[in-house]
DNA sequence: TAGATTGTTAATCGATTAACAATC
DNA sequence: TAGATTGTTAATCGATTAACAATC
């Protein structure tokens, strides 16, 4: 499917979906645009064109069924495809990370830890064994790791990126300060914190 | 000063000042608009309209001086004002992030933590005694403390940040997946890590 | 001077908002 | 039927890109 999607849009279906599964919680069957917006601070027209992207979910006069669309956009996500994750950088955020439980409710598993630090490899965090950087190509090959996660600092970043393609990842998620090179085919993510606390600051000085 | 700045805009600063920096360590003392866009992925057209909404920082035919735009940068984001955070949920995140070294190279400084847990209450993480949520208003005081970083479950988020600004955080950093409600007069940025990992597997699930 | 590069205005593109016909 | 609400088209708004005069 090759329609032009914006970023925006894609950027709110996971807000629509977090949303609709509290409101599944609360024995909710049915939800119109405008409640949807009421909890999100979005206007209804933009969800109703949200979602137009991508099909009639919803039915005249009446809403959405809160169950039907929540599996609609879970699977425009791609998230029923369960996907594999490795983490490359064993240190405090990829840590915290390795023990993200919002990340299994959303049917991502981490499945392997990689770091240099000889002193790492070999001790389990969460349950799962860090590796040596070196073995990165087998382990991820073994383990059919579908994507990577650098959480290594901004000097190894690009490297790490380079072993992770090689190795065969479909997809990367970047929280290193820096701006990576990998080709096309595999999509890439940025996930740099100092961006949103600077923003932060931005507000905060201004008059 | 009440112009109108895209957020767009605002989130491109600090990969500005980020590679500003690198490139100060380079012993590069003037660069022009294309070759920052050329580190950066950024078009050189998009960079100069970016600074010139903010001033004429550069000169004709030659470039920007490199340590001039950072500083006036780093004004503009606010970052001489060497903002105090306080991380409210020393889990795995909240703990990552009180280690975080980043924030500190940005003049940020994580001054107090607070956890419900009364296990977790009184240890120490870096360095930072771990106090009850109870004694918030107290501490938040007494350390002077500007930005609130919310890293409990979501159900307790908005509880959180109500405290915060009763205590009189002038920001707030939010990473529970939770809308919440401040009060105007309060900036809150968003960092919900679901949504960038969501959207990966967007762009991982076309064709 | 000739070449390089900014700052700014104009043109284009894309995203959001408004309006409303369709229909439950 | 009357009221509610979607899906879609049209209008508006805002951000990016292009062009170029100013000038170092």
């Amino acid at each position: 499917m090759k329609k032009n999607i914006s970023q925006a849009t894609i950027d709110r279906l996971p807000l629509y979906f977090r949303t609709l599964r509290l409101v599944e919680d609360e024995d909710i069957s049915i939800i119109s645009s405008d409640e949807l917006g009421r909890r999100l601070d979005i206007t209804p027209e933009q969800i109703r064109k949200d979602l137009a992207t991508f099909g009639q979910f919803g039915r005249k006069g009446i809403g959405y069924y809160v169950h039907d669309l929540k599996d609609n956009i879970s699977n425009i996500l791609g998230l029923q495809n369960r996907w594999r994750l490795a983490i490359v950088g064993v240190g405090h955020l990829g840590g915290a990370l390795a023990n993200y439980v919002n990340f299994a409710s959303l049917g991502f598993s981490v499945v392997a830890l990689f770091d240099r630090n000889s002193r790492v490899v070999g001790t389990a965090v969460n349950g799962i064994r860090v590796n040596s950087i070196s073995h990165m190509k087998r382990v991820i090959t073994a383990q059919a790791v579908d994507i990577g996660i650098i959480t290594v600092p901004a000097e190894e970043a690009q490297s790490v990126a380079d072993s992770l393609v090689a190795a065969g990842v479909k997809g990367i998620w970047n929280f290193a300060p820096i701006k990576l090179t990998v080709p096309p085919t595999v999509p890439l993510v940025n996930e740099d914190l100092s961006v949103g606390l600077s923003a932060l600051s931005y507000h905060m000085s201004q008059e």
